[in-house]
DNA sequence: GTTCCGTTGTTTACGGTGTAAACAGCATAC
DNA sequence: GTATGCTGTTTACACCGTAAACAACGGAAC
């Protein structure tokens, strides 16, 4: 709430500065030479290394909603949409190694205002596209979004393009419209499989 | 090709076994504990750990493409769609560190006859389904695959269920059916963004 | 058979890592 | 003043990936 107590903050620029520079998750005892401190400094603010990177990957999200509140922006619903993909994927494309820490096993786990925040913008725009399977419709943009911007990182479009993944996207948002009858048949005739977890 | 010299074989075993029981990439040295050998005997069958771990990631595609294989066996092409689908995401529910092994960005890297041939196993269904799109279309089916089983496996469903997962496979692969003209438009006048690798 | 050599595994060693523990400076409260 | 709590440091330890030198052994050449 207060001030940051300055050494947070410059760790984190630092660990995000070296995240970015590597394209690896970079070491604590890196970060706190970056930052020009001792390798235990960190400690005084972070209980471990997983709390400095979820800290970095918590920022990531501040900015990856902002993105796509903004691209949100659009007078027509599934340009909207569509454009909510695309701020998803250029963020990826413009902060490769961040994108892949927040997505992360071990650091992604933030369950942060931001996290939920562009939950709910994208959650509000597909509710006006498909109210009838608004959760997994949901689920499906963000699969999508992910699936996509994490291929196109990888290196594994195969004899796709970065155009495709535009192509693929729209693929998604247009279908949305239809009326799905067969969804709604699985839906209805659900099966035994609820609590898996 | 010649009967593999038994210490390889046993590595990549023990790799896999204290993956999946421990959850993470295992150490090199723990596997070769594991192995009953020497920390450094793994030097002899792969060039470092990196490779180790590659491989096992291979041993997965192979099983990978066998259960995509055999899902799309199905009389009707939209239902052998979906079934690779969903194979492809209990695959990942089943084998949790595998997968994210196999889709990590350091030891994800294979490129073997099993992982093209997966790609064909779908892109030929894809093939017949959506001809006009099909390399985009193909995209989009990996790409929600890749995504929905991410996102379970990370338990960040959010609002969803593992019932909408499915369900979310399924808005795709219905929506795969429309003559999408919008996406034909775009695709007609593609913009000056070729090459940005 | 003896010699030689390539393969496979071992021991030893080094620099790097995450982090526990003990300690030092320094501001503020009394 | 003294005491206390916060912030940073030094030291220490177990673990990691891997380079280097060495030992055992099995087959090929003679």
């Amino acid at each position: 709430m207060d001030a940051t107590p300055g050494l947070r903050k410059t760790l984190i620029e630092a660990a995000l500065k070296l995240l970015e520079a590597g394209g690896a998750e970079p070491s604590l005892r890196s970060v706190a030479r970056e930052a020009g401190v001792s390798a235990m400094a960190p400690y005084r603010h972070f209980a471990d290394k997983a709390a400095l990177l979820s800290s970095v990957a918590s920022y990531g999200f501040v900015i990856l909603r902002d993105a796509l509140a903004a691209a949100d922006r659009k007078p027509e619903a599934r340009q909207a949409l569509f454009a909510q993909g695309m701020a998803f994927i250029d963020f990826a494309r413009a902060n490769p190694a961040l994108f892949r820490l927040m997505y992360s096993h071990e650091y992604g786990r933030a369950d942060t205002d931001a996290v939920r925040g562009s939950y709910e913008v994208l959650a509000k725009r597909v509710a006006g596209i498909t109210p009838k399977h608004a959760v997994a419709a949901t689920l499906a943009c963000r699969a999508m979004a992910q699936g996509l911007a994490t291929i196109e990182l990888s290196g594994r479009l195969g004899p796709a393009t970065s155009e495709d993944v535009a192509v693929a996207l729209r693929l998604l948002v247009a279908g949305l419209s239809s009326s799905m009858p067969r969804v709604a048949a699985v839906k209805r005739r659900r099966r035994h499989s609820s609590a898996m977890r």
